[in-house]
This record gives structure tokens, sequence and C-alpha cells, in this order.
DNA sequence: AATTTATACATAAAACAACTATACATAATA
DNA sequence: TATTATGTATAGTTGTTTTATGTATAAATT
């Protein structure tokens, strides 16, 4: 499961892609094992990644124009570095935007006080 | 889906869970079309829960031993209403707190001023 | 020196939640 | 009389994520 240690794995599928897209947003350039530091590092080891869920959704958001990649040589390692493009940038802002509101309107029913 | 008008519909699953039960606690007794009718209500028309997500889950949680269930005769009409079993109570209170936690760190990630 | 852990990417198979579409049925409204 | 609202139900499909692998190098531990 993508997120582990905390939270039952049922909670919050769909949560990935703003994830991502928010990073990126911020640090311009990022490789898949650094986002997953990232998010551990964020949220204080509460939500892991998985490379399951990570790498299959990284590619589908290069087949669709949102990232495009370029690969750089660390030793004998390859990192794959990936950034947003000017139509992703746009995406990530909307898509943001969309999953905080929409966890606005859940605390009206979870916790309307 | 059973997210629409406002939300894409990858936004989220895993929410409708902690919303029953959330609800059942709240009123003590609902039945299905009520519950989607109330989620309507709360979200000003935002979340809109269909039967083919509502019942299944409904069944599932009769099934263990979360809620139950009894029927009351509406004209000729038949309503199920359910109501949280003492387990159950425990569970959605937990649930809902894991739920409501979760959001509080995907914020720090996603709105982290 | 050998093993484990961290770094780094990748994918196939399975599980699971939710959606779509459909079905049945009554009551109210246009 | 046709549509909308009320009310429950399920089969089939889609899509995301998990689980379980696989490959490979670098660093740290035993």
């Amino acid at each position: 499961m993508y997120i582990c240690l905390m939270y039952s794995k049922e909670i919050l599928k769909g949560t990935l892609k703003p994830i991502i897209l928010k990073l990126l947003q911020e640090q311009n350039r990022m490789y898949g094992y650094e986002i997953t530091q990232r998010v551990k590092e964020l949220t204080e080891g509460k939500i892991n990644i998985t490379e399951g869920a990570l790498y299959p959704l990284l590619h589908k958001l290069e087949a669709e124009g949102v990232v495009t990649t370029d690969l750089e040589n660390i030793g004998k390692r390859v990192r794959k570095y990936y950034k947003l493009t000017s139509d992703g940038s746009t995406i990530a802002q909307d898509l943001v935007e969309e999953f905080l509101d929409f966890m606005v309107t859940i605390k009206h029913v979870l916790d309307p006080n």
C-alpha cells in the first residue's frame, strides 16, 4: 500500500496524483525516489509511497504530457528526473485546488463544528 | 460515480465509509436514501452518493457486524433502517478520527502555509 | 569479507472501491 | 400520461493501489 504505518489502506485512493503534482510544482525537478523520501519527510513518516503506485502513475503522467523526463547519470546509476510541462503546471494547480476544496467540503460532514 | 457535479471522479475513494459511519453516529438510525439526501444537503449538492456505491457498502457493514438493520413499512414501500452496533460505534469513532488526522497530514503536503 | 540497508527504477498480478447501467416498485407532480 | 422523486438492489466494468517480484549499485553494518 502506498499509505502505510499510520493509515489503514482503505483511506484515500486518489491522493497520490495531487501530492506528486504539488511537489513538482514546488521543486521544479524531482526523481521518483526523491518524491517518496520528500513525502515521508513532510508527513513525519506517516505516508509512504510505494514504487508500485508511484512509477506507473509517473509513466502515465508522462504519456499524458503532464510531465517530461530527462535522465541523469549518478555514478553508474541512472536517475530519471520529472518536471511539469506548462500544461501540467495548470493541471497541477487546478487539481490541488480542487482537492483542498473537497477536503473542506468533507470536513463539513465529518467535523461540522 | 459517488462524487459528482463538483469533483472529478478520481478524487477520494475511501471517503464513503467514514461519511456513512459519521452520519449514523449522529442520527442513530438512517435508511439508504436518507443518507444520500443528507450528504447532498450537508455538502450543498457537491457530493452525491450513488446507489451502486452505497448499498453494497451498507450490506458489507451489516455482514461485518458494524451495523444492524430493521425494516419499516411506509405505505406499500419498505424502508431499511441502519444503525451502529456498539462495536460499530467504536469503529466509527476511530475511523473518523483517523480520517481527519489524515487530512491534516495531507494538508501539510498540499498546503504547507 | 559478507550481509544488510539504502538508493533507484520497473512491472505483472491481485485486491478493492466506486461507477455505470440496469432492474423493480410506489408516490407525487407536471 | 409521462416524468420526477422515493426506495432498494445487483451485475459488470473501470481504475487505483497493493503485493510481490525483478534488476542493479552504493553505503553501512556485522
